[in-house]
DNA sequence: ATTCCGCTCGCATATTTATGCGATTGGAAA
DNA sequence: TTTCCAATCGCATAAATATGCGAGCGGAAT
């Protein structure tokens, strides 16, 4: 079975470049190519791929926008992001509306269409420097400076329990240890963190 | 220049296969393998590897509070996390912790090699699974928001109570309520949000 | 070797939370 | 105008949580 691929992108040049690419590749099919983000609105619902190629600096919307639009109606396509920018903001404005894959325009011919079947079976292709910088969001600033830090393995282990909302039945069960135990950490686990209540010792661990 | 390798693994079957690997190509050399956290604490920072490749389920610390650590005193090592498990917690903890890349076991050799380059390289090799959860992780406020949303001012406003802690007769006495209207707003937003316990909602409530 | 500490478990009890089954009122929508 | 619903309150009870006062064991540190 083909994939059906979609191109929106405002340069000519770009974009036969890109339909010929796809052209060329047997197990891909091209549904439609498009010069803006208005236009591919009104159109691709009445023809839809399963995966579009976004540019994100089109005339007019944004190429992220238009996705947000896109992808609300038809949660089922796939969007990747085509950019000849690095920047944190388009990157993270196009994951949030929905993108799964985001690449530099100077990413090779064979890379793309890899990506193209990846996006289409799950995955989320993404230019090395572009996926380190989605993962450096996540990490914390190294400053290890909450009590948190304080608490011993089988504690911490304890506090991530109670905030998946599990009574103490559950958690002793999943953590297999008695009961009276899992009251145990509550206790040594309070009085490290100063508080007198599962709500507020939740709120300090997924806050820090 | 070869890139400098360190492998932290309970199963002596896996370690020895990964050594392996790593011994045959060219262009890494193995500065060390152990078995758990505490000792890949002790000896890591002796002689520091470019890559560590870090098994998530050892025995005592778990592999993320080793990365923790470790990246917090040596900045420039790379942290390669290896694992069988695909859940999403592993998978947060280890990028909140500093890891760049997560691979499952089950990928395949020549494939490893790739990432412990990438990761050396300033990538962030990430299984397509895994990938795609991370992106997903972005692309929530549009779907999870909508059941906060459904709340009344006055139950939003208990919410934002609950979250910080308060008993319910503080909660009371804080908006000029009775306790019962309290119970009652219990319910009601229990039941829009979906949950059945405080921690539950009070955790939907900051997530969302 | 002795002390400290992390981990484990038990019993008892006070307080808080969760939930069921109600009611009244005033304002907005039908 | 009748219906709906947010907001308020009440009583009752089962379940969960918070906390006090213990204990034993094994490993690490001094």
């Amino acid at each position: 079975m083909q994939i059906k691929v979609a191109i929106v992108d405002d340069d000519e040049g770009i974009r036969s470049s890109l339909s010929a690419l796809i052209k060329r590749a047997k197990d891909l099919k091209l549904t439609g190519e498009y010069a803006n983000g208005e236009r591919a609105l009104a159109e691709i619902p009445k023809n839809l791929p399963d995966v579009v190629l976004m540019d994100i600096n089109l005339p007019g919307m944004k190429g992220y926008d238009c996705v947000r639009q896109l992808k609300t109606a038809h949660p089922a396509v796939q969007f990747l992001m085509l950019t000849v920018y690095e920047d944190s903001d388009s990157l993270f404005n196009s994951l949030r509306a929905g993108a799964s894959g985001y690449l530099l325009k100077r990413t090779a011919s064979a890379r793309l269409l890899e990506a193209i079947k990846d996006v289409f079976e799950g995955g989320a292709p993404m230019s090395p420097q572009l996926a380190r910088r989605v993962v450096q969001f996540f990490s914390q600033p190294a400053t290890d400076n909450t009590s948190i830090a304080k608490l011993t393995p089988a504690e911490r282990e304890f506090l991530d329990q109670l905030s998946k909302g599990y009574a103490y039945k559950e958690i002793a069960d999943r953590m297999d240890i008695s009961i009276d135990t899992v009251r145990s950490y509550v206790r040594t686990v309070y009085e490290k963190l100063h508080v007198h209540s599962r709500t507020e010792a939740v709120v300090k661990y997924l806050r820090g």
